[in-house]
DNA sequence: ATAATAGTGTCTCTCAGACACTATACC
DNA sequence: GGTATAGTGTCTGAGAGACACTATTAT
């Protein structure tokens, strides 16, 4: 390739010379909690879709990378830094934003329950949107949903359903199924939990996430066989039983 | 939420509000054969990057989806329909493209051999660019390419390795994880055979993508226990040997 | 002591890998 | 018959599930 050449091209070319839609990152901000699987909502108070429930998102600055959109939308409406953060799916069908073209590339982000509602307390005093950590309801039991599956539908603690704005439907769908088909293979459990754990813990969040009882000793076996945790010597305390060691996730090495 | 107020709304809102980024679909059409894994790949003729090769793609128009797009690319510059596509992963670096911002919806496509030939043959009638069907020199073993694994190189058949434009490196990188990490748990071998195939083509299909050999036995057992594949009572023809039985690919039921 | 859960030892069942053997085509 | 691959029967070892048992804390 000739530099001069392409140096001459680039200050020729018209970067207005194809249609170009609006670009958005839509990041969902997951824990686990209580035999549930959540995820935090804000409700739309501009059109379209207000009233209704929406992932937190942003449009993509032009000198941002889409993992740096995510982080900032991370920031600025949940509050957090340095979680877990991977990219989920692009969805751009042509009507899933009445106002224009957007694309949208969600992402995820897993965070331990405390540390969500810390941060959704400090995010309610700086803004007034309102904000909501919601239960997913699942509607069936596997991996990849059956032909015919319902959408997954959103609860409020208090029992409330939150009407989901935009395709935010799709995007938990495949949400879940990205979290149980990786949960064996890929250190995402522990992004769910404080950084001591018991392996009950540990058990109760694939439990969550899989939606299906696990054994308790392969699972203890299988835990400690992958060279993924180590214990601390710590135990747990405040529990009215024999307290479990506490273990922490050990990074896969090379990684 | 009330239509009226959003109707009005919908009237009031400048598109223009929000940066956009150009948007485009890049799709790796795949297939494997004769121990390799291939992907059609084009010459640029146009800078950035002239002279160097890209995977095919195009500019995604306002008002078809990214799948729609991403068959499109196949149908023009593939000559291909029908075939098992899926979405990759979404790559937006804002260096990644020289002109401006350019985020890529990578896709990837799987076909038997002798049809990809077929198609590029006749696409080749139709249009001058130079195109190739290009072998990937995948530089690790395993899923996931531990750290500091170097770049998937492309080797044209004559044994002159293709340099390659853009980031498409990285995205064959994460294609080919895709298709290990999938194989086992998803139909993907079956869209790389005929219609008919035997046990041992599909076997071979599955030692090329996974870069090991497998053990017979025990991949029939898994095969036939899994009932993707039903027998047909024909058998191949035209070999030196026993000729094997020809199975066809069952979809699964529901799906 | 009792309650409750943590943690271990062991048996069984399933399944992948390995090997040996038989079957069947063309030469 | 020779050769090459298809296809099957059987043993073995690894690992998950199941169950029973021991350990350790608070009350």
């Amino acid at each position: 390739m000739n530099d001069s050449d392409e140096a001459a091209f680039l200050k020729a070319y018209d970067p207005e010379a194809f249609p170009r839609p609006s670009l958005a990152v839509d990041v969902a901000l997951v824990t686990a909690h209580e035999a549930r699987l959540k995820v935090l909502m804000l409700q739309r108070e501009a059109q379209p879709f207000r009233g209704r429930w929406s992932l937190p998102g942003g449009f993509v600055a032009l000198d941002e990378s889409l993992d740096d959109a995510a982080r900032r939308v991370l920031r600025d409406k949940g509050g957090l830094d340095g979680v877990y953060l991977e990219q989920l799916y692009t969805f751009g069908a042509p009507d899933r934003d009445p106002r224009t073209r957007v694309i949208s590339v969600a992402y995820f982000a897993l965070v331990d329950h405390a540390r969500l509602v810390a941060a959704v307390e400090s995010s309610s005093d700086r803004s007034a949107e309102p904000i909501a950590v919601a239960s997913l309801d699942v509607p069936w039991p596997d991996e990849v949903p059956p032909a015919g599956a319902g959408p997954i539908a959103l609860r409020r603690d208090d029992g409330e359903a939150l009407p989901i704005a935009f395709d935010h439907a799709d995007v938990l769908a495949v949400l879940v199924q990205r979290l149980r088909g990786k949960l064996d293979y890929a250190a995402l459990g522990f992004q769910l939990l404080p950084d001591r754990f018991t392996l009950r813990q540990l058990q109760d969040v694939h439990e969550v996430v899989l939606a299906r009882p696990l054994n308790k000793d392969s699972f203890r076996r299988r835990v400690l066989a992958s060279g993924l945790v180590a214990a601390t010597g710590e135990r747990e305390t405040d529990v009215v039983h024999r307290p479990a060691e506490l273990y922490r996730f050990v990074r896969p090495s090379g990684v």
